[in-house]
DNA sequence: TTATGTGCAAAGGGTTTGCACTCCG
DNA sequence: CGGAGTGCAAACCCTTTGCACATAA
């Protein structure tokens, strides 16, 4: 696990600032190419290889959460909790909310170890689609 | 949803029967490469695109489960159930149990609905160590 | 100064696709 | 015979990496 504590602190640079204001500008998981084309319109001059490296870092730190998506994108985002939660992610417009379901993570941790597994891990994503997705288009 | 009954026939090939049978053969889950290559090493002569092919095919009709890897792999596995259900994967052997958790499915829902969100859907997958795993290598 | 961070472009790795050929029905 | 299925290789796409240059400490 990597302990603030512990990590290695890194440098500032006008690049990851850009970054982090970025992920602070947007409520919604975003991919690196995303980001970096944001980036760029908006006239700040960023590598695409800074892009991926640095969030990747944040994201080993924590600073964001990371979902690899069906298509085999990872989107990040920065998230309000800082601790272990799910999202339920809009399929429409990618408005996403953050949820925590203990009850859920035990039932994992329980399932796991009835079958003899130890050291558990899980993965959890919800998606749907949002109220006013649903009205505009009601499949 | 793709319905059984309303599905367009596919055609029986060897190609295709080669690769139900090397599906039935294992019970862990498997790279579309790592089942080209077990078929090629068997004198199985099949392309690796007709592979991908019909393991989506396959996975399209819930013949098959895919998951993807954190490393961005598709793996698939032929299913003992036929119902929704989540896998429990070793990371040491890849050893799978599938289970099930209503309780899950109802949480999920549950929330996404308390948020405004309707044709909710979900992914969840958990990974551990295995008994034999854990012995062997105690992390 | 000097190690860390960045940029660029090339390389990687899994997956998809175009097209001519095969083979089931 | 006609079209679904296949093989091969090229194309794709996201991501990673090597290396020379820039920069925070």
């Amino acid at each position: 696990m990597t302990d603030a504590s512990t990590r290695p602190e890194r440098r500032p640079t006008r690049q990851r600032a850009a970054l982090s204001d970025e992920l602070a500008g947007t409520a919604e998981f975003r991919s690196a190419q995303d980001i970096h084309a944001s980036l760029s319109a908006s006239g700040t001059r960023v590598g695409l290889a800074t892009v991926y490296r640095n969030l990747q870092a944040m994201a080993a730190d924590g600073e964001v959460d990371v979902i690899r998506t069906t298509e085999g994108e990872s989107v990040y985002r920065a998230c309000a909790s800082e601790q272990h939660h799910h999202h339920v992610v809009c399929r429409g417009c990618g408005l996403t909310v953050e949820v925590t379901g203990d009850a859920v993570e035990r039932w994992a941790e329980a399932v796991a170890r009835d079958h003899g597994f130890s050291h558990v891990r899980h993965t959890l994503e919800i998606d749907g689609l949002c109220a006013a997705c649903a009205v505009r288009d009601p499949r």
